[in-house]
RNA sequence: GCCAGCGUAGCUCAAUUGGCAGAGCACCUGAUUUGUAAUCAGGCGGUUGCGGGUUCAAGUCCCGCCGCUGGCUCCA
């Protein structure tokens, strides 16, 4: 859809946030004029384009956004000026009112006293408003309406549903264009999609939503994580331990989770006549393994690590492939330490942060959330927590956004922020200081002074969950994981039956240096191989005939190219063990180059 | 959980107002022996998500449940 009048003046004097904002102004009044009777909640712009929400008698639907776009089309052709009046609140009130408009009227009361009330109009169309928007929208701009959804009014789930229509809006049809392939793009690279089409997970209506199966693909690619995983934090001075998923109820009784938590837990299961339940977390158990003796500074800090599974109920409505999940494993690990080793035990986990989500061509942006309103602990304990928060930030040049009260109601915490090949966020990694559970089970040491102490512990994950750090991971890379975790590395294709006998022997000898291949020995043409070694992505497929065969040599054709390169076997095999060591995100282009 | 929508072969999708459930890919069998993205022929494959109802007749209409999708709320 585009609205381009080449007479009127460039858009550019306002930001592209005002535009979209006006835009949701067109399409409410678009709106009230293909249904008359609509009651207006909110229109703002948001982050990628604008939404307005409406209490309508009729559900929308996809052919009615686009009557809603004519309309709107229509509308803007006209001359458009928006204009702005400042009203009292009590005019306010009497206006909406008069138009019978009963969620507007709730909303004049939420602008704080001495501040403007103002109304914005075009047409014969007005709303309650405090704007900025746009002068006229006879402007030249280019808009899409997208998708409509419920949204409760004021985002409380005990009012009405109202209905939200999304949709996005640019100054020219280009950038619109743009926008609606990123879009595609974003769709192409679901890992939903993925998912299935490379055989990495699925679940199971028979199973019930929410528990993911990772088939052997995706399997693959978790193992090389987790041993990447282990490496990094054996380096670090972290200790495995192992503890079970089910313990009695009167553990998270202890742990606050009972109490705290008891709607994201299942139901206790009753084992002779004592109610068990399965962990929604991992650290009482960490913390069982704590108490089991009398602990002297001298063995501090202790860094207990754990792929941990915990099982969690999420409402049906929230569960989302892999990025929300009802079982999930955490790559949890607890860090007990005296206040004094705080700093530089953060410093060390912000260090092993970096380390791993660099590996994966990851940037990241780090946030400090401080005291919530809501809290438990001492001022001076929070204040030294934090301090230790910012100093390890200092320590490791990590740059820190402030993020006022956002830290948990037992202590603050840094977390990060990833964004991924798409430009869009995810949040994984946290970093949490804990003052309660270390109170709660009565954790001391003994300090060299023979005073019995309280450690702090602290929480953190590096990936968040396998699950969600994996699925994100799928859309990263749209499926084309680098060598080092790609499900099938090197694929082997035979010209004719008669080199299956050499194709044999390199998969032998990949498989001894532990690469995981793919030899399509089965009769069938080679085309039709290289499609399917193509369309699965996967990083290498060596083709041999006679002259490979013969040389000893193979033709290496790299992912997403159609050229070939014959090189001795020995050199490949040199590249890819390169690619491996050093987890590279590309596959040696360059080295192929020479 | 809530609002809206969807559910047909392993996958992607057809099936006129309610009127004999179909195609491509995948899979299996046979033929083909190939130098860089789909060789040819044949075959297998379905209680149309599950359960009920309306009807002479339901993939199609109605009700309930399950699952999924887009959001809201919530969250690793």
């Amino acid at each position: 859809m585009s609205n381009s009048k080449a007479t009127l003046p460039v858009a550019e004097p306002y930001p592209l946030s005002t535009l979209r904002h006006s835009v949701s102004h067109l399409m409410a009044s678009a709106v009230a004029k293909l249904h008359p009777g609509v009651q207006f909640g909110f229109g703002p712009a948001i982050e990628h384009g604008f939404y307005y929400d409406f209490d309508l008698s009729e559900p929308l639907n996809e052919s009615d956004l686009r009557k809603i776009e004519k309309e709107m089309e229509r509308q803007a052709k006209r001359s458009q000026p928006l204009t702005k009046i400042t009203v009292t609140r009590a005019a306010a009130k009497e206006r909406l009112a008069a138009k019978g408009q009963h969620y507007k009227i709730e909303a004049v009361d939420l602008i704080p006293e001495g501040e403007d009330i103002t109304f914005y109009s075009h047409g014969d169309w007005e709303d309650l408003c405090e704007g900025p928007h746009v002068d006229t929208l006879t402007r030249p701009f280019a808009f899409k309406l997208l998708s409509v959804a419920g949204a409760y009014w004021r985002g409380d789930e005990k009012r009405p549903m109202m209905q939200r229509v999304y949709g996005t809006a640019f100054w020219t049809q280009a950038e619109l264009d743009a926008h609606l392939k990123w879009l595609e793009d974003v769709k192409q690279r679901d890992h939903r999609k993925l998912g299935s089409e490379l055989d990495l997970f699925s679940t199971h209506g028979e199973v019930g939503g929410g528990f993911i199966f990772w088939h052997p693909n995706l399997a693959a690619v978790r193992r090389c994580i987790e041993e990447f995983w282990w490496e990094e934090h054996t380096r670090r001075g972290y200790k495995p331990v192992y503890t079970p998923h089910v313990s009695r109820e009167q553990l998270f009784s202890i742990s606050g989770h009972l109490e705290k938590y008891s709607e994201m837990m299942y139901a206790p299961m009753e084992i002779e006549e004592q109610p068990y339940r399965i962990k929604p977390m991992n650290c009482p158990g960490h913390i069982m393994i704590y108490k089991t003796r009398g602990r002297s500074y001298r063995e501090l800090p202790l860094r207990w690590a754990e792929l941990g599974t915990v099982y969690r109920y999420e409402r049906s409505g929230v569960l989302h492939g892999m990025l929300r999940v009802r079982g999930f494993t955490q790559d949890d690990a607890h860090i007990f330490c005296t206040p004094e080793q705080l700093a530089s035990e953060i410093a060390g986990v912000v260090d092993l942060v970096t380390k791993i989500l660099s590996a994966f061509g990851y940037e990241y942006t780090a946030y400090l959330a401080t005291r919530p309103e809501q809290s438990i602990g001492e001022e001076d304990v929070w204040t030294l927590a934090i301090k230790a928060l910012e100093e390890a930030a200092r320590m490791s040049k990590l740059p820190l956004t402030l993020d006022e009260g956002g830290g948990a109601f037992y202590g603050p915490k840094i977390d990060f922020k990833v964004k991924d090949a798409l430009g869009r966020e995810w949040q994984n990694s946290t970093i949490q200081c804990d003052f309660n559970l270390p109170q709660r089970f009565d954790l001391t040491f003994t300090d060299h002074d023979g005073k019995q102490k309280r450690p702090i512990m602290v929480h953190r994950a590096i990936l968040g969950s396998m699950e969600r750090f994996v699925g994100g991971l799928i859309e990263h890379f749209g499926g084309k994981f680098p060598l080092w975790c790609a499900p099938v590395q090197v694929a082997l294709v035979p010209i004719r039956e008669e080199h299956a006998e050499y194709c044999k022997k390199l998969e032998l000898e990949l498989q001894s240096d532990l690469f995981r291949v793919d030899a399509m020995l089965d009769p069938g043409h080679m085309n039709n191989k290289i499609k399917e070694a193509q369309k699965a992505h996967i990083p290498f497929t060596l083709v041999a005939g006679d002259r490979e065969a013969a040389d000893g040599t193979v033709a290496v054709r790299r992912r997403g190219t159609r050229e070939q390169e014959v090189m001795p076997f020995t050199q490949f095999l040199a590249l890819i063990r390169d690619l491996r060591a050093r987890k590279a995100l590309d596959l040696g282009e360059k080295a192929l180059a020479r």
